[in-house]
DNA sequence: GACAGTGAAATTTTT
DNA sequence: TTTCACTGTC
């Protein structure tokens, strides 16, 4: 594509972004504004029109989803854009740390643990320790790692003062280094640490990285905000893209501040708002900024409607759940049946555990689904088992895979047992270091621990652990002697014979019913795509840790597509369906006004996904942990003026002659009970009237002038009795 | 050391 | 409703 035409796509304001240069970037923009687009057309623009090399362009985004698509946008505007690094920010800490990983300790084979691993992990490291106690510990450990806190930095009393929590870290870190591994924290945190002390290292890469654009910027964090400094040097081009009404992973470390200091972290910095907006129409626009502007911490921008179209979103408020799911699919039904295609919907929910009440009814229905971004299958027993067979292959001092699957089918071979071992690798470790010990092919690998302790052990832990010997030996020896072409589906496929976890699973699948076996052929299937060698393990590994959302499935196929809110960052649907808008739904209840605005940021993403149609439903009862309970409206709902949408009861026993109704409910908001105009009369002040109403911290506020005195804010609904509504003519 | 049985708790959101 | 941690028995 010629380059004038390129550009003549962009509004001003996009090409101003595309076009600027010579001072950092602070792009503010704002949903469907363009901004992905922006992004594409600059690195296509760079390598045109200013010869950068494309691997000099590094392109950072928040999601794997996101990286593939800047990715193959940008390859389709300029075919060399296919050499610039497009990765998420802890695949590239991860590609980084694969370089570098000597300079922090660990082993270049490394794996990732995920949070259950970590949490193995410190219960080893520190056994007496209760289980829900490690949780939490290693949930504060997670976070001292997104403030880049090691430790050691005084700055750690911000997660917790207690000098105990500094020991367990401390404990955490040694454990971790020991096992060659990283977390995901460290795919940042360590990144900046090597960065910050090896100058030499930081120059030759900012010598490779010559531009560094970031998406997503509001949900960065003070780690990857340190990474970010420590890449750009003198003549770097850095330029961030952003909106802080989407800001929603402060519960994981996200530092809205980052985006709003930008102009002070990074001197002489140029702004550019887009405001235009070129994905929902007007009426959907409208509610998305009725809900979000009553949060107090934003820039505060307003959107402008590009696109034609009049339909305002429509709220349903329904029985429960299975109505709600019922609705759902005869309204997407309908659709289809009038030429729609399935893959124009989405249907939207808080949290995973809703989708099941959806996936049930579509099944039934034989609609075609897909499901966004739920973990579940990397988190099966049996996947699990699997991988820490492959990642034991790849890194033998990996202790938390050693310890899941050594004893896995039974071998006789239990925790006195293993830590037995374990201890024995740790020791041979630092005797290593010193030079005192067993040579350098002992340095920590629990598999050399497993030969040396045999003889130490009862007749029958010998016996299963020289099993276990022999299985890890011919896994090894598979690695060594694969034929080209062999994939690692082979591999895989002999894991699971020679380990006996086959063995195991079927007899699992034929008692239970279960499905352990197929889904270990999927696990099969996914492994097909990488070369039988370690580096293809290494790779597959990798890939698995750092993006689990199964994306393998054609995107092409016609289907709905059931997702949390939180998954749908960055993409739009033409019909949009927002599901369990109840109060303790969504929002969530939370006492902290600050995690209400982050709920609110989260409907606000939620809205503006909506190109054309919206639609938000809100039940009367759920079944929530096996209890049905009652439900009310969300906060949310309440929010929008009722003016901007329009309200459908819906009778369960006519699902297919729908029949519209005023629903008894909307007369019950506090907003439409006391609305300015209305008299009152109050046992203290008497006679008065509304002048006008908001929500401040979620609670709905009136502003009255009395008869006498200034006017008073309060909230009705703790004003009980006292306040009465009086007619018009009654003073 | 394996495993069945019991009781209690628990439910965000993701790289 | 499901999952998980813990206990007691073999």
């Amino acid at each position: 594509m010629m380059t004038e035409k390129m550009l003549s796509a962009l509004n001003p304001e996009q090409r101003d972004a595309v076009c600027h240069e010579g001072s950092p970037l602070l792009i503010l923009a704002g949903a469907g504004s363009g901004k992905t687009r922006v992004i594409t057309t600059k690195i296509a623009w760079l390598i045109r029109e200013r010869s950068v090399d494309p691997a000099s362009i590094l392109a950072v985004t928040f999601t794997n989803k996101a990286a593939r698509e800047m990715a193959e946008r940008a390859k389709a505007l300029d075919e060399r854009a296919a050499s610039a690094v497009i990765r998420t920010f802890h695949s590239f800490g991860a590609w980084f740390m694969r370089r570098n990983a000597a300079l922090a300790d660990a082993d270049s084979g490394f794996t990732i643990y995920d949070d259950t691993d970590s949490v193995t992990l410190l219960s080893k490291a520190v056994p007496d320790l209760a289980r829900n106690r490690t949780a939490s510990l290693v949930h504060r450990i997670s976070r001292a790692k997104d403030y880049c806190l090691e430790p050691d930095s005084p700055k750690l009393d911000i997660i917790d003062p207690d000098p105990e929590f500094r020991r367990i870290y401390g404990l955490y870190q040694q454990r971790l280094r020991e096992t060659g591994n990283l977390d995901f924290g460290d795919l940042i945190m360590l990144p900046v640490k090597i960065l910050r002390e090896n100058e030499e290292v930081r120059r030759r890469i900012r010598q490779r990285f010559t531009v560094i654009l970031v998406d997503e910027y509001q949900d960065s964090n003070v780690a990857q905000f340190e990474l970010l400094r420590a890449l750009t040097g003198e003549n770097t081009y850095l330029c961030v893209v952003g909106d802080d009404d989407q800001s929603i992973y402060r519960f994981r470390g996200a530092e809205v501040q980052n985006i709003l200091s930008y102009p002070e972290q990074f001197l002489n910095t140029t702004v550019i708002r887009l405001e235009r907006n070129y994905r929902s129409v007007k009426p959907i626009l409208a509610v998305a900024d009725q809900v979000v502007r009553n949060n107090k911490g934003r820039l505060g921008k307003t959107l402008l409607a590009q696109r034609p179209g009049e339909k305002k979103p429509v709220l349903l408020f329904l029985h429960d759940q299975d109505e709600e799911s019922a609705f759902c699919a005869q309204l997407i039904q309908d659709a289809v049946q009038k030429g729609g295609h399935w893959a124009d919907w989405a249907v939207l929910y808080r949290t995973n555990a809703q989708s099941l009440g959806f996936e049930t009814e579509f099944l039934h229905r034989q609609i075609p689904y897909r499901v966004v971004g739920s973990l579940k299958f990397y988190e099966r027993e049996e996947i699990k088992d699997a991988l820490a067979f492959l990642a034991l292959a790849v890194n033998p001092r990996n202790s938390v895979a050693f310890h899941r699957v050594v004893n896995k089918p039974a071998r006789g071979l239990g925790a006195v047992t293993q830590d037995k071992i374990v201890e024995e690798a740790r020791r041979s470790l630092y005797a290593a270091g010193t030079g005192a010990g067993d040579g350098a092919e002992n340095s920590g690998s629990i598999i050399d621990a497993c030969s040396r302790m045999l003889g130490s052990l009862s007749t029958k832990a010998q016996g299963g652990l020289t099993e276990f010997l022999h299985i890890m030996a011919s896994l090894n020896a598979a690695l060594e002697n694969a034929e080209p072409g062999d994939t690692l589906a082979v591999f895989i496929e002999k894991l699971i014979d020679c380990t006996g976890l086959g063995e195991y699973y079927r007899a699992e699948d034929e008692i239970a019913g279960s499905q352990r076996m197929a889904n270990l052929q999927e696990l099969m299937n996914g492994a097909a795509l990488y070369p039988l060698s370690r580096e293809g393990l290494v790779q597959f590994l990798e890939h698995i840790e750092l993006d689990r959302s199964m994306e393998q499935q054609e995107e092409s196929a016609d289907s709905v597509t059931l997702i949390t809110i939180h998954n749908t960052k960055g993409l739009e649907f033409p019909r949009v369906i927002m599901t369990g808008m109840e109060a303790g739904i969504f929002p969530r209840d939370d006492k902290d006004p600050s995690e209400l605005e982050e709920e609110r940021r989260l409907c606000y993403v939620g809205i503006t996904r909506a190109k054309d149609e919206l639609y938000l439903t809100s039940c009367a009862s759920r079944r929530l942990y096996g209890k049905t309970a009652p439900m009310r409206p969300s906060l949310f709902l309440e929010e929008m003026e009722p003016a901007s949408i329009e309200v459908i009861g819906m009778d369960p026993w006519k699902m297919r002659s729908r029949q519209h109704r005023d629903d008894g409910l909307s007369g019950q908001r506090p907003r439409d009970l006391w609305s300015p105009g209305q008299k009152l009369f109050h046992d203290d002040y008497g006679y008065g009237i509304i002048q006008k109403t908001c929500y401040t911290d979620g609670e709905f506020v009136v502003t009255v002038q009395f008869e006498y005195g200034e006017p008073r804010r309060f909230m009705p609904k703790y004003q009980g009795h006292s306040l009465l509504r009086v007619k018009d003519d009654e003073f």
